[in-house]
DNA sequence: ATAGGCCTGGAC
DNA sequence: GTCCAGGCCTAT
């Protein structure tokens, strides 16, 4: 379950279970890890942060491990000694007095001093994360319309971690289907109101998805906070315009739109 | 811009 | 077993 709303609020849960506690244990299946599990033990997490897909969980000794779940990856919050039955490979157990946690499956997880936090290769590149408060509107504006940005077509664009931080597949689709866009525009055909439509919901439709806490709804459920309108709903009618709903590979993701009024 | 590779788990 | 996926990197 990875993109930028689904990582932040693994780490909202993560912080509640061990932030400020102390380390009692710590464990990494990664032969290049395995040194820093005595290091460890007597800190504590000071915060964890997001940075789009990627989690940064800061220790009071002045390291952060790095950890990217790509498509497979999953935190999970434990009391202290459970391992909960699973196929998954577990990767990293954090423990303190009362609870521990686990992640599974991810292949992409590092250790990182303060200096290497600035050099990291995909640290670096990413752009503002859609879930920065800080981050505004017209800002947002201003990032697509700049050079870099102006003349590439969205299916590409909302895609790459460069323009912005959080954005996956689902979110791409339901944005442009929102602003009633097709993914073979670019922002430098825009009229003002649509520039204003599309940048506003960059950033309103991911804090949608993650003030639903999850309740992200793939398959016609009530009182979802946050439901698909053309996600997994290839062939179904479309909502605003009774349209049928078609799916193709765009960008070497499935991408999803209305032909009726995605123009 | 696009294709292919990498990684893992689930659906079939 | 095969293929696909809410991701990302590298090579072309």
């Amino acid at each position: 379950m990875p993109e930028g709303p689904e990582i932040r609020r693994a780490a909202d849960s993560l912080e509640a279970a061990i932030q400020g506690k102390p380390i009692t244990d710590a464990w990494f299946a990664f032969p290049q890890l395995k040194a820093y599990e005595p290091t460890l033990v007597g800190q504590t997490v000071t915060h964890i942060e997001t940075r789009g897909k990627a989690l940064l969980t800061h220790f009071s000794g002045g390291l952060t491990l790095y950890s990217h779940n790509q498509l497979y990856g999953v935190w999970r919050v434990v009391k202290a000694g459970e391992q909960p039955d699973t196929q998954r490979v577990l990767r990293v157990r954090l423990q303190t007095a009362e609870k521990a946690i686990l992640l599974y499956s991810a292949s992409d997880i590092e250790m990182l001093t303060p200096e290497q936090l600035t050099t990291h290769p995909f640290l670096q590149r990413v752009g503002p994360d859609v879930l920065d408060k800080k981050l505004t509107a017209e800002q947002v504006r201003e990032r697509l319309l700049a050079t870099s940005f102006r003349n590439r077509q969205f299916s590409g664009l909302l895609l790459d971690q460069a323009f912005l931080a959080g954005l996956g597949n689902y979110l791409r689709v339901e944005i442009l289907w929102e602003c009633e866009l097709a993914a073979t525009h670019k922002a430098s055909e825009l009229t003002e109101a649509q520039l204003d439509r599309l940048s506003h919901a960059l950033l309103d439709i991911p804090r949608l998805s993650y003030a639903a806490r999850g309740k992200v709804d793939d398959s016609k459920h009530h009182g979802a906070l946050f439901r698909f309108k053309v996600f997994h709903r290839e062939g179904e009618k479309c909502e605003r315009c009774g349209g049928i709903i078609e799916r193709k590979m765009m960008s070497s993701r499935p991408f999803y739109w209305c032909p009726g009024c995605q123009t």
